[in-house]
DNA sequence: ATGTGGGCAAACAGCCGACAA
DNA sequence: TTGTCGGCTGTTTGCCCACAT
């Protein structure tokens, strides 16, 4: 949390800075007023391991399905004024709507789109005028106003894999809705995930946290395999050049270069030898405060080659076992690793019913389901 | 709160069930989204207190001011649909809005009321038709579509102290909303609340605690007068019969009668001793799970005559302190009685400038303070 | 006394191509 | 290629009263 220190907020000294965890569950929600997506997850602490573990971790890591086909687009005025419809850019609509019987005068076609709470909403698809356009026109006025969009909104749309519709919504950064809390005061709140991680990691039992991506950014529950990398992999001095991914406007990523201008702790006193954004960074490009200056060295990819210093604990085997077999290998290994999950092992989501691995990007993660929410 | 035993949240054993706290800071808030009403309270537990303390307590409970007139109407399909505008009930015009000009044909004029944002909203106010009545138009629909009103749910006219005009709604009791929370579970919220009481009754320092009447009416912070008279001045035993206020539909209030069935804890793991609801009482009039089946001591009047069974400890003097005068006055002494508040000691809405007191019912004194927030 | 509905005029929603960036 | 506008038409809004409860 970013927090000032307070001398009224206890400080938990048998609470690490970090903690091994399971991910017990996870689910996905979506605001039914807002559309705001977060997820909730349960997380048990452990002392103890299996080299399973990480390689389980690293095996989800890999598991990057093959994105679907979609387009994103940021809503103009007439986009979403009353007067009319929707201008679809021509590629978008060639790639992702059913192609358009062309013999008809003029060619136009229904469309349904399933949204993240499985509604459906109906467009009517036209191309038409001079010159030609592809058009979405009836059925475009319902959707913007029930989902409160505003120029600068984006609407995108997703096609999966059995050819179904996806819809979404991506509002524009507006001053921070601060609906925060109206029972909760924030430092009850930080005391609160505080004390329940701190009794969840004394006792070894589950505690429950969400996780934000619009509200707060910050991914804090990291995979343990994508930590052990950066940890055993990197070797960090003051001056290396690095990179590090962010996301696009359109939903894409790109990377920046930048380089490491101090190692230290971010908040000494509390949190000591922490590797929560111990590093401080400059940026080849960057407008004042545009890109943080405090990362974690899980977030960035050095350019030099790393080398390491010494063995990298669980890396047993010179090369870790890769396995691009079926799912059900994976959920024997995962029994074998970590039996006390028991039937729990396979996570579902209750939407969707698709069997995930614990281990992948959060964010990464969240977009592939929510891209699949329909299935 | 309601919340089941659950063996993940932790004890905390040297939380009592009571803390005496001292009121620092209290800050009345409206949600800009739903105009729901809040308060949010800095308390600072205390172990020890003077007779001065609890007779301000007593003081400001006294400090009711007259109830500025107002009405309140349950808004019909007429009054929400777009064909039309909102019928005023005769009685309610003729008490609350300025009189109007008869002479005119109609007789018709401009209102404007401001609501707890500050905003202001203008309607046409006119006395016409066959009967003749009177009817908001002009101005009417944009209110009900701004603050999204239903058949069902009521407004509030209010005519202060200077003849200015507040408006106020109070939604329909619907399912609840369950906007919850989307970054914080009912766990962490649960122990966070604990535990941040837990930490400044240890360290005598302040907290901070939000009270949303509407969310969970019970009120959880009690006058230290209320408390102390409850206490000391109440004999109880089964089969008492006693009164206890409700608010009505349309604001005002209504005493039932009742029964004290029992006298036990309410959480004897938790809360062993706890004066927290731990009566058990059965109505004279009631529908199934209509009133709450416990109450607490300081809720109730009860019907006979109350007696001491030992001299009360802070009422030293036989007839406490009547102060009737100027606010200087109860500040020196809140300063004699309480030095380390330093300045702190007048507490200010900073919204409309007005001192306050510890003490009141904070409903009621949220009541008062709302209807005054255009001064 | 006041909730609902028909009549009516004005405002708005929403589909179209023209035009320009 | 696509954002915005004027033209046009069908629907909705919103003020009036009548009528019923």
């Amino acid at each position: 949390m970013q927090k000032d220190v307070d001398a009224h907020v206890p400080n938990y000294p048998n609470l690490p800075s970090k903690l091994i965890c399971l991910l017990h569950n996870i689910t996905l929600h979506a605001d039914l007023e807002t559309d705001e997506v977060y997820a909730q997850m349960t997380l048990q602490p452990v002392t103890s391991y299996g080299k399973e573990a990480l390689q389980l971790s690293e095996l989800a890591l890999k598991q990057a399905r093959p994105q679907n086909e979609f387009f994103c687009k940021t809503l103009t005025a007439s986009d979403t004024s009353t007067h009319g419809g929707f201008s679809v850019p021509r590629r978008a609509a060639e790639k992702i709507f059913p192609p358009l019987d062309f013999s008809m005068q003029p060619p136009a076609q229904e469309i349904q789109a399933r949204d993240l709470h499985d509604n459906v909403w109906t467009f009517r698809h036209i191309y038409r005028g001079q010159p030609k356009r592809h058009l979405l026109t009836t059925g475009w006025s319902l959707f913007v106003s029930g989902k409160r969009l505003f120029a600068g909104d984006s609407v995108i749309f997703v096609r999966d894999e059995r050819q179904q519709l996806l819809l979404g919504i991506r509002r524009a950064n507006r001053q921070p809705t601060n609906i925060s809390s109206s029972v909760l005061s924030s430092d009850s709140m930080h005391i609160g995930i505080l004390a329940a991680a701190a009794h969840a990691a004394a006792n070894n039992s589950p505690f429950t946290i969400f996780y934000n991506p619009r509200a707060s950014p910050t991914e804090f529950v990291i995979p343990f395999a994508k930590y052990q990398k950066a940890v055993y992999g990197n070797q960090l001095s003051l001056g290396m050049r690095f990179r590090m991914m962010f996301e696009t406007e359109e939903l894409g990523t790109r990377r920046y270069m930048g380089t490491i201008t101090g190692i230290n702790d971010l908040d000494p006193v509390r949190w000591k030898n922490s590797q929560w954004r111990n590093l401080q960074v400059g940026w080849d490009e960057s407008a004042a405060g545009e890109r943080r200056n405090r990362v974690s060295i899980w977030e960035i990819e050095p350019v030099a080659a790393p080398f390491f210093i010494c063995p990298p604990p669980f890396f047993g085997a010179k090369r870790p076992r890769q396995l691009d077999d079926e799912s059900s290998e994976m959920e024997n290994l995962l029994k074998r690793a970590m039996p006390w999950l028991g039937e729990e092992i396979c996570i579902k989501d209750p939407q969707t019913q698709n069997t995930i691995m614990p281990g992948l990007s959060l964010v990464q993660w969240m977009n592939m389901n929510m891209q699949q929410s329909s299935s």
